[in-house]
DNA sequence: TGAAATGTTGGGGCG
DNA sequence: ACGCCCCAACATTTC
C-alpha cells in the first residue's frame, strides 16, 4: 500500500481506540495514519461544550494520546475551525484521506458536510462510519418510512435487528507519518475550569477515558446489573451504569456495551432479565439521536407545536433556588447538588427535579437543559433534548403533562430511608427517615434535636405542591384552548 | 417511567 | 336478623 498517502482520522464523539470503524477503515486502508483532534467551539454555535464537559473533554484527549503514544503513534491536536485546521494538516502531511465517525446533532452534521465538501474540492477521499449508535436514523423507520415517534415500537424495531456487529479489537501499533506535524498543547486548549477546586468532586467522582469507561461496564456488569429492574430507581445505591458520559464521548461503544450485556446474561439467568432492562435503556439512546436527527429544531422548540404558547413564567429567583439546590424539597436538592458536585445526576433524580422546575415552578424546560448542560458531564444535545420535552409534555412520546410528581411521595419511594438526602444535603442529615422528604412537617423537637432551624439552615418550600400543581393544570388548560 | 379525586365493594359495629 | 353507616381497601377516572 505505498501510494495510499496518509489519512487522517478525525475524532470526534468516538475518544476510544477499540471498536473504532474510522481508525479501522484508515488501516485497512494502508499508510500511515494521522489521529487529529480539532477543538473547534465556534464550529459548535449555542452548544459549545460546557464546564462540566470540558473538564472531562480534557482528561479523555489526556487518556486517548497516552494511548496513541503507547502504539506508536500520537494525537494531533489542533484549534478550530474544523475545515481549516484539517486543511492545514492535508497540506503538511499531504494526507490523501480523512476518516472519521459520524455526529447525529445539527451542528456536528454540520461540520461533517462541510468536511466533506472540503474534500471533495481537494481531491481527497472521505468516509464516515457509525461509531456511536446502534443503528442509523435512517435505517429504523416505520412501514410508511417515517422516523418513529413512540419508543415502544422503535424499540422492538431496533432489537428485531438482532445483535449489532461484534465490536472491533484496539489496533496494536499505528503506523506512523515519516514526519508528525505540530500539535497544540492540550493545556492550551483551556478546558481546565477556572477556579479549579471547583472540579474537585469531578475528580473524585470519575476517571475519563477508555480504559476508566471499560472499569466502569465490568463493575456494573458484575455489581449491579442482576438488580438492575430495582436497583435503577433507588439513587442512594449502585444501582445504575454511570456509563453516559463514557458514551457521549465515545469512550466506549453502544456495540461494546450491549455485547457486555448479552454475554453476561448469557453466563447466568438472573442476568438475562435485568440485560434486557438495561438494553432498553441502551434503546432509549438512539431513540433520542434518530429524533434529534429527524427533528433537529428540538433543541430549543417543543416537538409539539401547541407548546409555543404554554404560559410559562420567568422566575429569575427560583430558578437560582433550583440550580444551586435550596428549593426546600429534599430529593430535589438533593439531585442538584450531585450534579453540581459530581456533574452528573441519577436519573429517577432527574425526572423528579425537572418536574419540578417545568411543572412547580412553571419555568420553560430550555433553562433546565441549558443548566443541565453546562454542569452535566454526560451533558449530550440528544438526550438532554429527549429528557427534557419527556418532562415537560411537549415531546415524542413523553409523558403527559398532567402527570405531575409529587416530590415528597417520590423522595419516599425511592429514597426510602433518606440516605441518598444525607448523602448531598448535610444539614439534614440528623433528621430522622420519618421526616427527611418533609422537613417542615417534623414536630418542633425532632428539628431541634437534628440541629435544624428552618429558613436558617435549610429552606422551606419554594412551592405550595398541592397549590403549585392546580396551577400547572390550569395552564395546561390555558395552551390548548389557545392552541 | 403519576397523583389526586372519585367510585365501588365488603366487612364490621351498632341500633 | 336486618338495615344502616362508616371506612378501609381497592379500582376507575380524571387531570
Amino acid at each position: 500500500m505505498t501510494a495510499a498517502g496518509a489519512t487522517l482520522v478525525w475524532f470526534r464523539h468516538d475518544l476510544r481506540l477499540a471498536d473504532q470503524p474510522a481508525l479501522r477503515g484508515a488501516i485497512e486502508r494502508g499508510g500511515p495514519i494521522v489521529p487529529v483532534y480539532v477543538h473547534a467551539p465556534e464550529d459548535e454555535g449555542h452548544w459549545a461544550p460546557g464546564g462540566a464537559s470540558r473538564w472531562w473533554l480534557l482528561k479523555s484527549l489526556r487518556s486517548l494520546s497516552e494511548a496513541l503514544e503507547q502504539r506508536s503513534s500520537r494525537l494531533i491536536v489542533q484549534h478550530g475551525p474544523t475545515v481549516e485546521a484539517l486543511a492545514h494538516l492535508v497540506e503538511q502531511t499531504g494526507a490523501t484521506a480523512v476518516y472519521w465517525c459520524r455526529r447525529y446533532e445539527p451542528e456536528g452534521r454540520r461540520i461533517g458536510e462541510q468536511v466533506k465538501q472540503f474534500c471533495a474540492a481537494h481531491g481527497l477521499e472521505a468516509q464516515s462510519f457509525n461509531g456511536s449508535l446502534l443503528a442509523e436514523p435512517w435505517e429504523v423507520l416505520t412501514k410508511q418510512r417515517q422516523p418513529y415517534q413512540v419508543f415502544t415500537p422503535f424499540w422492538r424495531a431496533l432489537e428485531g435487528r438482532g445483535d449489532p456487529p461484534e465490536p472491533l479489537a484496539a489496533p496494536r501499533k499505528l503506523l506512523a507519518p515519516d514526519r508528525w506535524p505540530r500539535s497544540v498543547p492540550l493545556d492550551e486548549l483551556k478546558l481546565e475550569p477556572r477556579p479549579v477546586d471547583w472540579a474537585g468532586g469531578l475528580r473524585e467522582a470519575w476517571t475519563p477515558g477508555e480504559q476508566g469507561a471499560a472499569t466502569q461496564l465490568k463493575r456494573f456488569v458484575a455489581r449491579a446489573l442482576t438488580d438492575y429492574e430495582t436497583g435503577r430507581d433507588l439513587p442512594a445505591t449502585e444501582g445504575v451504569s454511570r456509563l453516559s458520559p463514557f458514551l457521549h464521548f465515545g469512550e466506549v461503544s453502544p456495540r461494546q456495551v450491549w455485547h457486555a450485556i448479552r454475554s453476561a446474561a448469557q453466563k447466568n439467568s438472573p442476568a438475562r432479565e435485568a440485560s434486557g432492562a438495561y438494553l432498553r435503556q441502551l434503546g432509549w439512546r438512539d431513540f433520542a439521536h434518530h429524533l434529534l436527527f429527524h427533528a433537529p429544531q428540538t433543541v430549543d422548540r417543543p416537538l409539539r407545536e401547541s407548546f409555543e404558547h404554554f404560559p410559562w413564567r420567568d422566575d429569575a429567583p427560583a430558578l437560582r433556588a433550583w440550580e444551586r439546590g435550596r428549593t426546600g424539597f429534599p430529593i430535589v436538592d438533593a439531585g442538584m447538588r450531585q450534579l453540581w458536585h459530581t456533574g452528573w445526576m441519577h436519573n429517577r433524580v432527574r425526572m423528579i427535579a425537572a418536574s419540578l422546575l417545568v411543572k412547580d415552578l412553571l419555568i420553560p424546560w430550555q433553562y433546565g437543559s441549558r443548566w443541565f448542560w453546562d454542569t452535566l458531564v454526560d451533558a449530550d444535545l440528544a438526550n438532554n433534548t429527549l429528557g427534557w420535552q419527556w418532562v415537560a409534555g411537549c415531546g415524542a412520546d413523553a409523558a403527559p403533562f398532567f402527570r405531575i410528581f409529587n416530590p415528597t411521595s417520590q423522595g419516599r419511594r425511592f429514597d426510602p430511608e433518606g440516605d441518598y438526602v444525607r448523602r448531598w444535603v448535610p444539614e439534614l442529615a440528623r433528621l430522622p427517615g420519618e421526616w427527611i422528604h418533609a422537613p417542615t412537617e417534623a414536630p418542633p423537637e425532632a428539628l431541634r434535636a437534628a440541629g435544624i432551624e428552618l429558613d436558617r439552615d435549610y429552606p422551606r418550600p419554594i412551592v405550595d405542591h398541592a397549590q403549585a400543581r392546580q396551577r400547572a393544570l390550569a395552564a395546561l388548560k390555558q395552551t390548548k384552548t389557545r392552541r
